[in-house]
DNA sequence: CCATGTGAAAGCGTTCACAGCG
DNA sequence: CGCTGTGAACGCTTTCACATGG
């Protein structure tokens, strides 16, 4: 089709999920200094399929080239483009308990342009302490801190019963995207994005495979999620 | 009873996700002392569709009663068995930095039987500190505490560089499930079953979909950069 | 009756296979 | 020729709609 870079833009949500990997494996090749790279090499360094590869570039636009592959540098400009990393993204932790400070320190959201510039409690004895570079503040400052820092991201760490009202505090004061690390299920309005991460998931996924094998040991090749 | 209850084992992936939704939902009604629920009333409670909690629960074997719904009880007793939360697992975390600290005191694992038994990392100011209950160990001593705890599933949360290294010691040792967080494709042997969490894919997609809120705007101001 | 359980339909995502172009 | 880009096939997931049975 054209070439208009901005044009047709809602990339399918399996496609997005892979965008990083992708990313990744392009700044690795970036520092092995290989200029281009083909659908092939990705894969291999992504972990995925090659025609995946080329279908979830295709999406994009058209930067590669037939016969030779995928200008690593110009590839790796459009991903962040498109993902919108470019741009900074002022985040806040809701919940400085153990899973919010290792949020709030974690270096992967910093160096994609997510920081974390304020974290929340409702704990007296954490107010005005340190998660990372961020100050903890006390939850009812949470609308003020929140407009004052510009804060568009937040995550949530904080037990399950309060989540919702969290996250409807979040929205009243202008946050349109939430991670919601609590196990409860977040109802929000619909211009707001929530996104759901259940960390026990993964492993009970891990444990139902084990208890299949010592059960039946049938040996199911497991295909596993990115590997 | 009469029919072996372990009849045609392997579950879908998908469902297999939402299984701990429904536990979390049943739980959460058995507290209410709620004896039956309707696929309608789960549905609502786990965040679905009422059509997908059937089907997923088809999945499992007839535990519901037709003009009635399931039995709170019942119904737990069978996810906890299918899914294998009967038994408990002993996982070790290797890396004990802020993310493999975090995730090794966090009760969620606990809850469900996932013990955190051990912890291992490099630096030699962390040997014999603690994590949650767990010793932290040196690395060299991995494949002995490995066998000595009886670990079948393993935590990455080390650098990128190290983490194909620590998978080949773990499944040396006989780890033959692995979950990875840390930003690396990992290749193991088929027996072995490897997911993959990236805590920064989920932050990236919801700045995309921010990344998109804010250029398409319906603001009349004819302001999109073209190429 | 009423809610489950399930075929059938619709929707997505992945993989295949090859046309098309550098 | 070699590799991208893509239509078409395939398989998995979700949703629909209703027959079934307590």
């Amino acid at each position: 089709m054209s070439a208009a870079p901005s044009a047709a833009r809602p990339l399918p949500e399996a496609t997005l999920r892979r965008l990083p990997l992708y990313l990744r494996a392009l700044v690795e090749a970036s520092g092995e200094r290989l200029l281009m790279l083909s659908s092939e090499e990705l894969a291999a360094r992504a972990g995925v399929n090659a025609a995946q590869v080329r279908k979830d570039l295709s999406q994009l636009g058209s930067y590669g080239t037939r016969g030779v592959g995928y200008d690593t540098e110009l590839l790796r400009q459009q991903i962040n483009r498109q993902l919108g990393l470019n741009r900074e993204h002022n985040v806040a932790v809701v919940g400085a308990g153990n899973l919010g400070q290792a949020l709030g320190h974690y270096r992967g959201f910093s160096e994609r342009g997510f920081n974390v510039v304020a974290a929340f409690d409702t704990d007296p004895a954490k107010f005005g302490g340190r998660l990372g570079s961020a100050v903890i503040y006390p939850l009812s400052d949470l609308a003020r801190v929140v407009r004052e820092k510009n804060i568009t991201m937040a995550l949530i760490t904080t037990p399950a019963q309060v989540a919702q009202d969290i996250a409807d505090r979040l929205v009243a004061a202008g946050v349109n995207s939430v991670l919601n690390f609590a196990p409860a299920v977040l109802n929000v309005a619909p211009h707001v994005s929530v996104r759901k991460v259940d960390l026990a998931v993964e492993l009970q996924i891990l444990g139902y495979y084990e208890h299949l094998r010592n059960d039946h040991t049938p040996a199911p090749t497991r295909a596993a999620a990115g590997s």
